[in-house]
DNA sequence: CGTTTGTTTGAGTACGGTCAATGAATGTGG
DNA sequence: CCACATTCATTGACCGTACTCAAACAAACG
């Protein structure tokens, strides 16, 4: 099965199951949109000689909780997580959904312990970069550098645009915005952009995007009779993506 | 005056409007909360080598404004700014409060351009760090790029703490945190953290807290009522810090 | 001094939350 | 393989918080 084989909605994991390959940045299906993007050849070999390791996670399980000790990133290879904080009074938010190609781990380095919980939401493996290996190569290449550099900023964007969603939206638009989120960040990944999984419960699209897990269910349904989507469990559709922009009122990027 | 001096509420702008003295990172008084924490003494000459320009923003200019060309970032000098996202339709987000110390422009790293507008809410002076040599400094330098990472990762853990904030809290709770949190800033930059002004009027507040204008003026009014601050206009003053704690149910850094 | 901008407060409303019941899907152990 | 438990999703009825609209007032500014 290849990355771009896939518009069947359960095959958008980034890669099988099966046996983990020897790692190879150049060579992974993933290389135009995790963080080697853009790298040339010779960067990328670099780069895989550092990246000598992926771990596996199961579905339900933490990549990392809040509070463990920092020393690597990880690029997601295949599977899907959710990046969860936790106020001491209990209150959680769920700040993201991250997807093969994405990065886990970059709120660490300020503290040197992880900030956030990262936890599959079905089983999955993270390629694991030690970050201070990742920095002293990003001194020898001006490329890998600047690449870090434009991940890291790229999560900031990102941030800015739920912080526009959760403070300016009405329930409609986020559950709008957030399906066009995830259809565009499918497309990106070679998946099809009108069909495809929810990999998260309602109560976790909910918890997201600041609703009750009731009101996205209500929303998803009237959205249904609308005929702009077509909802049956997980599966969704989207079957008016301009009606659905419309909604959403704006192309907001939430990569 | 110096830096410590002040807890006379109109005074916590950072420095003087007088004249600028030529830039040294190691003699100025935000050095310790700036981007240049932590670094040795050398470093800091090399930096400042860097750093020869600083640029004055009157009252409600922009120093930016999103699509603007990068190349450069900029540690606030003295005076505040609002930060701002717009959306296609016009709906606009208030991100941040940027006040001495904090380093505006990261977002501008993914793109090449500003993402949000920075506005100056008050006479202010910001550093100019041209970004391109920012980089290759910390390329030599590895206390540089640590600080530097640094930095950026702290912007991505405020982020987390203010979705926390609109996903999460009422709006009590979301005034009380705001209150603390622009005290503990002040209090980290030698100023008084029970007596300081607002710049930000009640509809820059309430556009940051994803309130409305009047639901703000309400909330501060309550809170006056039962004696946990007092309000007269732009000037607060924390009764009972202890009260608001609990009011804001959580320690949430959004610094 | 008048104009503009910002703040407070009130009255009524609506959107999303809360509580509750039902049903569907998923998973587990006998 | 089925019975049961658990998790997840849907839908309804009611309610409450924050929004909307409006008016009066205060402060800032030219």
């Amino acid at each position: 099965m290849s990355l771009h084989s896939g518009n069947h909605p359960s095959d958008e994991s980034g890669s099988p199951v099966g046996a983990s390959q020897p790692v190879c940045c150049g060579t992974c299906g993933l290389r135009d949109v995790c963080m080697v993007e853009g790298l040339s050849a010779a960067d990328l070999d670099r780069l895989t000689g550092m990246v000598s390791l992926r771990r596996r996670v199961k579905r339900g399980e933490p990549l990392f909780r809040s509070g463990d000790a920092f020393d690597a990133v990880y690029p997601v290879h295949f599977g899907f997580f959710k990046t969860r904080v936790t106020a001491e009074d209990g209150r959680e938010q769920i700040t993201g959904f991250p997807m093969p190609g994405d990065v886990l781990g970059f709120d660490a380095i300020s503290a040197g312990a992880f900030q956030c919980d990262a936890i599959a939401l079905e089983d999955a493996e993270v390629c694991v970069v030690p970050f201070r290996q990742l920095e002293a190569l990003s001194r020898e290449f001006d490329s890998l550098q600047r690449q870090l550099h434009r991940v890291l900023s790229r999560e900031i964007v990102r941030d800015q645009g739920v912080m526009m969603l959760l403070g300016t939206m009405r329930a409609e638009q986020r559950v709008a915005t957030f399906l066009l989120s995830l259809s565009r960040r499918f497309e990106q990944r070679g998946f099809s952009p009108h069909d495809f999984n929810l990999r998260m419960t309602r109560e976790e699209i909910g918890n997201f995007l600041g609703l009750k897990l009731e009101t996205v269910s209500r929303t998803l349904s009237r959205l249904q009779e609308e005929g702009v989507v077509t909802v049956d469990g997980k599966r969704l559709r989207i079957a008016q993506q301009g009606r659905l922009h419309e909604l959403a009122g704006v192309g907001l990027s939430i990569e």
